[in-house]
This record gives structure tokens, sequence and C-alpha cells, in this order.
DNA sequence: GTCTATAAGAAGATAGAC
DNA sequence: GTCTATCTTCTTATAGAC
């Protein structure tokens, strides 16, 4: 790895732990093993060395706001496979897409980084708001639509349903992120959750 | 309002809005009307303004921390309450809590500077976790809880009911934290969410 | 308790040798 | 491309008059 390469990955590190303003130039340089100065040969402010970090975000997009899909991209294909899941299987998949999102370093740091900055950058906060609730609200109500139409879930209203499923699974990831010691806990809590949900939506549930 | 008490708001404001690192002492003082200097005779530090605001938090914990509480202390008396209600005159209290949660200033503040403050500080975090996850799932565990005993409510597992009446309202929350315009529709969600809610868990349907 | 003046120190950034 | 030395600016905090 090439020291811009490094620069940003330390960087990213230290912004997603203590937030941008609590991290100084000189500790991004220490880490990496040289001096301050001679990070500025790579990027010409600290500022710059954060929107190399959010634009190289926005480019790999679909590696981590493929939040909680299968394949990422094609919902059609991904209800076809979970067409055919037992519970069981079901709820394996939810465990490791979880545990994914949750542990994968570069998934992990920058939705830490983005959950501070976003705060106080307008911007930055569309970002947030897109990758972390509009995008796996849009992909999995698409998937969710869908076993609707084939049959095995049953609701009146998709984006309720889409709502119910998520919004447990998103508050478990916030909580895993502030206290990571919580975690053994929210796996629990994330099989029980889809198993409920099965039961609630699934095909002999009473939509009415 | 004495000037100790300008130092706290404006403070309160400040950090919630930019946080803490990108607040500077002087700012405080100018919203308040004095010089900066004439503020370290009020507090002894930039710190010591925060360390207030905690301890004023934690103090006011019952105001802020009630959250979608109707007394905020009693289930029981509370439950007998809920059990009574229409669907719509449920919706319209859930509405009007929520409201009360997204704009009541102290709240509101307090919420939005925590979020931020307790990413780089493990006792913050824990406060977090307590207000914002912890105690609206115990407080509502116990209320749906009650509602289930009396019939009105159905369901095998009661903390996974509670985490779905929840979930989505603390997605709500935080959404409309980071953008303000999500207010509207997020309001309309929220109806659609209990609705939706009772028509799962309510006297119709099957729990198996 | 508020002010002006100022100290003390931190942190981002540059200059110029190697 | 990395270093040491240094500049500049900003920010917290203090001193002391009123």
């Amino acid at each position: 790895m090439d020291t811009k390469s490094r620069i940003l990955d330390e960087a990213l590190t230290l912004f997603s732990e203590k937030g941008y303003a609590n991290v100084f130039v000189s500790e991004i340089a220490e880490r990496v093993g040289i001096k301050a100065p001679s990070l500025y040969k790579h990027f010409e402010s600290k500022q710059a060395i954060f929107d190399a970090l959010i634009r190289e975000m926005n480019n790999n997009f679909l590696k981590q706001a493929g939040m909680l899909h299968i394949q990422g991209n094609d919902a059609v294909r991904d209800a076809a496979i979970y067409k055919n899941l037992t519970e069981e299987q079901l709820i394996s998949l939810g465990k490791n897409l979880f545990m994914y999102f949750l542990h994968d370093d570069y998934v992990r740091r920058f939705r830490k980084m983005l959950t501070m900055a976003a705060y106080h950058d307008k911007e930055l906060s569309e970002a947030y708001m897109k990758h972390y609730v509009d995008d796996p609200l849009s992909y999995q109500g698409m998937l969710l639509g869908l076993m609707v139409q084939e049959g095995i879930l049953h609701a009146e209203d998709t984006e309720m349903m889409t709502l119910h499923f998520y919004a447990p699974i998103y508050m478990l990831l916030t909580a895993c992120d502030r206290d990571p010691a919580r975690e053994k806990g929210a796996v629990e809590i994330l099989e029980k959750h889809i198993r409920q949900f099965n039961r609630l939506y699934g095909r002999k549930t009473d939509p009415r």
C-alpha cells in the first residue's frame, strides 16, 4: 500500500474513532510513520484528506451502501434466492449480513465517521440518509414487494412491512456501533426479530 | 434568566448544532452578549460548561428520557389510559408525542448534542443508550406487556413486539433530527406504522 | 461581573535542506 | 518524499482595571 493510501486509511480510522475536529494531522502522520509536514506532499490540507475519503465512499457506494443486500443490485434475482430459503436459512443469512456490516472495517469506519460528520454538514447529512435509510428501505421494499407478489409474504402496506423489517436492524446496528459489547445480544435479538417478522407477515398471517 | 443559565442555554444550542470541538468560547459569550473573559467568572473552563449540561440532563432525566411516555413513570396507569383509546385517538396521541420529542427545544438539543458527543466518550455513550434505547424499550415493554395481559394485544414474544413498535419511531426521530424537511413525511409514516402495528398485534391477528 | 490587553499553547501549514 | 525548523493563526484562559 502506498503512502497516500495509508494516509487515507489511518485518517479514516482516526476520524471514525474521534471525529474530524479531534484528530490532528500529526496523529495521522505518526500512524503512517512519517512526520506531519511530509503528509502535505500527498494532500494539500487536512480537509482534502476528508474530502478524498468522502469521494472514495461515493465511488465505492455499491460495496457499502448495498446494506443488507445479497447481490446488492438486482432485487429480482435476490428475491428468487430468498424465495427458496427456509426460516433457518433466512436467519443465518440475516446474521451473516448483519455481522458483515458490523465488522467489515471499511464499511464500519465509514458509517461511524459519517454518523458524526453528517450532523454539521448538509451534504454529508444527505449522503448519510441515502446510504443508511433511503437506499436500504428502497431495496428491501422491492425485495419484500416481490415476495408479496409471489404469495410468500402477505401485507396490505408493503412500505410499512419494509419499515418493520429494517428499522429494528438499523437500531441494532447503531446500538452496536456505539457499544460493541451489545453485539452478542443484538445477534440474538436479530434472530428473534426475523422469526417474528416471518410469523407476522408469512403465509399464516391474516392481513386484516 | 441569569447569565449563568444563559451561558448554558446558548452553549447547548451551539454544541447541538456544531459539536463541542467546533464551538469557541467566544461564540458562546457573544450570543450571551458578553466577552469571552467574562464567561470565566461563571465557569472555570469550556469543559466545565459541557459537564454542567450533562449533569443538568441527568437531573432532568425524567423530563426528556421519558421518551414516548404518557406520564412517564407509571406504566400501570398509562396502560389503563391506552386501553380505552380508539385507534384514531392512539394515532393522535402518538403523533403528539412524536412532535413533542422532535420539537421541544430542551429535549431536541440534548439529543443532538449527545448523539455526537457519545461517539468519543464511553460514559456519554452509556447515557445515550440508556435514554434513547434501553429506557424507552423497557417502559414500552411494560406498557405493551400489560396490554397483552388485558387481551388488547396478542403476542408470543412481547420483547419483539416492543422492538417492532419502537424501532421505527427511533429511526424516524433520528431521520428528522438529521433532516428536518422529513418531518411531514415522518408523521404520515408514523400514522401508518401505528395502524399496521394495531392490525398485526391487535385482537384480530393470529399469533401463530 | 464586565471589560481590554495579553499570555500560553495548540494545530495547520510552509520553507528549504537532503 | 521525508526531514527539521518555523510561521501563522486561532483559541483557551488569565491579569488587572473599572
